[in-house]
DNA sequence: CGGTATGTTGACAGTGATCAAGAAAGGTGG
DNA sequence: CCACCTTTCTTGATCACTGTCAACATACCG
């Protein structure tokens, strides 16, 4: 049996003792998210818009079995949205990124956390509002469609990827993050080794084990730990599948 | 590193052997559909139908990378959708039931592959008048928008179930199986083992001894292989979380 | 009835989790 | 700027769950 306690270290303890910090609603100008690649058919959606709001790293922005009253659109950080179980382990389905529209659903309640993996930006809608406006004009619903066949996309590489060897679950998450984040160069590992290993199911030991692994092969080069330059792309693509 | 060759059996190498017997084409009189809880909203996604057309066990209905030009829905049957892996092994990321409406995609292409779990009866919609119709009409829109609402949340809950131990993926399993064919006093195993095991992550042996331990334990009894009793659902639904 | 496909059980090995301890990074107050 | 503290990351030793290999049992089907 797996044990219930899993991090005895006072540290690792901490790891629960979210902050829940609220940030203080500050409110952008609204031209900030149009000019951000919002246009045309998004318009009716963002006309229900409240926020954004100011989230610090790890703090919660909805509680697992919460009321689903909102659907959230990351601005600016990387949300997580996850579970956390009884033995203490904490599963994190998803990352979202600036542009994403997440938490959508059809039940009353959100069935996954959703707290700031890093400070973080988020822009709120009304679901009520966002159903009826979907009900009649088709432009909202197929923004509300296209936002949940993209997350479909993204979970289903996911869980296409959970069941490959700690080399290749690593490998995958870089190389997913980097086209992501469309950064050239490195790889900026924004979330925590904690949350990467949450992700992909690891532990933080095993997550930081396989980097260094990439690294001696000279898949990869470490200017800091959560700075990483993908030296061979190719090689690293060789690993999946 | 992991084998590349997992089943070295002669019966085993059978696996992948696929037979790809396209059940010859047997339409239904379309009052069957509308009969089986289709109704409303729904039409206008109807009219676009063809078949239903009738698959064998194990016959595939697209390949991965296939043009996605269809979107289907189970009329009677299991399907799987999966993705094979250069080194033998199968991932199932979803099993699909009567009713319901899968392999939607804003892409060009299948990402997976779909094949009859069992012997299949299944409906085509051609994607592309889908999606004019989507962009037309809001009801079109709102019925895939729910079919990709209820996919998404079946496979956050896989994929958070994945992580889990082979005894809770197990107990899971058969929890949502019993959910999902409404069967009141015992579940049938529609599926092999096999694919049991390609869906949660385990090999068939692990399958195997799981459910032989969950019978041990009382939890569960078996009339065959295939036909399982869930004695104490409470006991299992307490191995989850 | 033989032959194939599928499921069961046992022995053993390997990947990754756990436990433990130390190193590096980041933040705060002097 | 430095000392101090907390958090995060790294590395090593050991253990266990689950995969692999092997053999057999059972079910299915012409």
């Amino acid at each position: 049996m797996r044990e219930i306690v899993r991090a005895p270290n006072a540290a690792r303890q901490q790891r629960f003792g979210y902050k829940r910090v609220f940030g203080a609603g500050s409110v952008l100008p609204s031209s900030y998210i149009f000019e951000n690649g919002q246009k045309g058919a998004e318009r009716a959606v963002l006309s229900v818009r409240r926020g954004p709001i100011r989230y610090r790293r790890n703090s919660t922005i909805v509680c697992e079995g919460g009321t689903a009253d909102y659907v959230f659109m990351v601005v600016d950080g990387v949300v997580r949205r996850c579970k956390a179980f009884q033995n203490g382990t904490r599963a994190i389905v998803a990352f979202h990124t600036p542009g994403e529209l997440f938490g959508w659903t059809d039940e009353l309640t959100h069935a996954l956390s959703i707290e700031a993996a890093t400070d973080a930006l988020i822009l709120y809608f009304k679901r009520n509002v966002l159903m009826s406006a979907a009900s009649r004009d088709h432009k909202v619903a197929n923004t509300l469609l296209r936002a949940a066949t993209s997350e479909l996309r993204c979970i289903q590489l996911h869980s296409l990827r959970i069941n490959q060897s700690a080399k290749c679950r690593v490998a995958g998450f870089l190389l997913d993050l980097s086209a992501r984040m469309a950064e050239t160069a490195n790889v900026d590992l924004l979330m925590s080794h904690q949350d990467v290993a949450d992700h992909l199911g690891l532990s933080i030991e095993t997550v930081s084990r396989t980097i260094t692994e990439l690294e001696r092969a000279c898949l990869i080069e470490r200017a800091s730990a959560r700075t990483i330059s993908l030296i061979n792309r190719a090689a690293l693509a060789r690993l999946l599948d």
